[in-house]
DNA sequence: CGGCATTTGTTCGTATGTATC
DNA sequence: AGATACATACGAACAAATGCC
């Protein structure tokens, strides 16, 4: 609402989602925008720059802005979502439930595993996502209580990236995530349908509030058969 | 040299990578910043704007800018790097033989596979990385032929994308990745220490020129212990 | 608590450079 | 050559968050 690069951001990126706008089309010109939005050329630029950077268009010089061919932003990790704003837009139906939810306090050990400042208490939870009838995502979260307080069973059902941002009015940052293959547990054996596969494809993130404190560790353990990153990236 | 934004951002990135900034500290205010390189805010902030999104700095409304604790970008593929950058970055000594240098016509299905246009002439080349003796990763590399012209063995056993940036003086734009889990081939098993393995992570990468037309389609093989993907992402 | 200085965030207007057509 | 379009740069003003006195 306030802000007017976001609007106009948001503005042409429902154009291009609606069609009005169609891959490999040129976009109105920047002084064009300026005279639409009736605003100046630097705050045009900046949306069209998140446009760019998030791959739905491609600005070249002298030429114009291009709809890139969006195919795919299915699924995507890029840009940091949780679970459920991931699912809506890959429209896809998972059922996620809840197979542990406890406090408990962070010990050496754990402090290596998920970052977290030992000493201080956690939410851990065990939720088990579910598509077709499979369980194919195992994700064990951590949550830093001081952070995410009053967090129930019921909020982590639906979406706690929801409640922190909009009930609790925290803003959350950023992530750093690292994705690799490891061995299955017995756990992933116990939660998930893993046919027989013996290994999963692990999704380790370290998310921090915009003040720079981490406030979560998520381990998401998949099958390694339903796993898929998309990415997009610009050359620099 | 000739964009400002662009040096002042290699400054400070480098200030912080020599250890003149440490991690938690804070970095001299935007406008120190406008004195020391005598420039205007604008030209400071998007410089600073960049080290955020690389997840080197983290700026925070009415207090300052902050660096992060970049233990790992180790190995990172955020950002489109070619193997060869990647592997220096990282000071790992990665080892590169080619196994193959070809010519071919797209067909219909390889064009299906690669996105590439059917009819297109390209190079097709067989790459194994290899560290510390062991061969785990294996690339695929098409290019097309018109847009790479002239690549030779010699070349592709340095690194391709230096040739095509600097020695063509063509542009890369961005590239579309998606990473999943594949059962290993006969020429995985042929070509990498698999160990008893019999899949791996393909890294399937769409790159595409400034001007918005595909010139490579590349498959990255890994073998799965050995890979590792980190990345970085602010919330949008 | 208010008031003030500092710092980052948003917006505007303008000018100039450079690529494309 | 001239018009159009994006890229870079500067300067200014105000908003909003923070910290200090």
């Amino acid at each position: 609402m306030n802000i007017k690069y976001i609007d106009i951001y948001e503005t042409i990126k429902g154009d291009i989602a609606s069609g009005k706008y169609k891959p490999g089309e040129k976009l109105p010109s920047e002084n064009d925008y300026c005279k639409i939005f009736s605003t100046s050329r630097g705050t045009v630029r900046k949306a069209l720059e998140m446009l760019s950077e998030e791959g739905l268009v491609n600005s070249l010089h002298g030429k114009g802005a291009f709809v890139l061919d969006s195919n795919l932003i299915t699924f995507s990790f890029g840009g940091l979502v949780s679970f459920k704003e991931a699912s809506e837009n890959s429209n896809r139906d998972f059922i996620t439930s809840i197979h542990m939810f406890e406090e408990l306090t962070i010990d050496e050990e754990l402090s290596k595993v998920t970052k977290l400042p030992k000493g201080s208490t956690v939410y851990k939870i065990y939720r088990i996502r579910e598509l077709n009838g499979e369980k194919i995502i195992l994700d064990i979260n951590y949550f830093l209580k001081e952070a995410v307080y009053n967090l129930t069973k019921e909020i982590a059902k639906q979406s706690i990236y929801e409640y922190i941002e909009k009930t609790l009015n925290t803003k959350i940052g950023f992530a750093k995530r690292v994705i690799k293959v490891e061995a299955a547990t017995l756990k992933d054996k116990e939660n998930l349908n893993m046919k027989s596969y013996n290994f999963v494809v692990v999704v380790k993130n370290y998310v921090y509030l915009s003040n720079g404190i981490q406030f979560e560790y998520t381990e998401s353990r998949h099958r390694p058969d339903r796993f898929e990153f998309v990415d997009f990236a610009r050359r620099r």
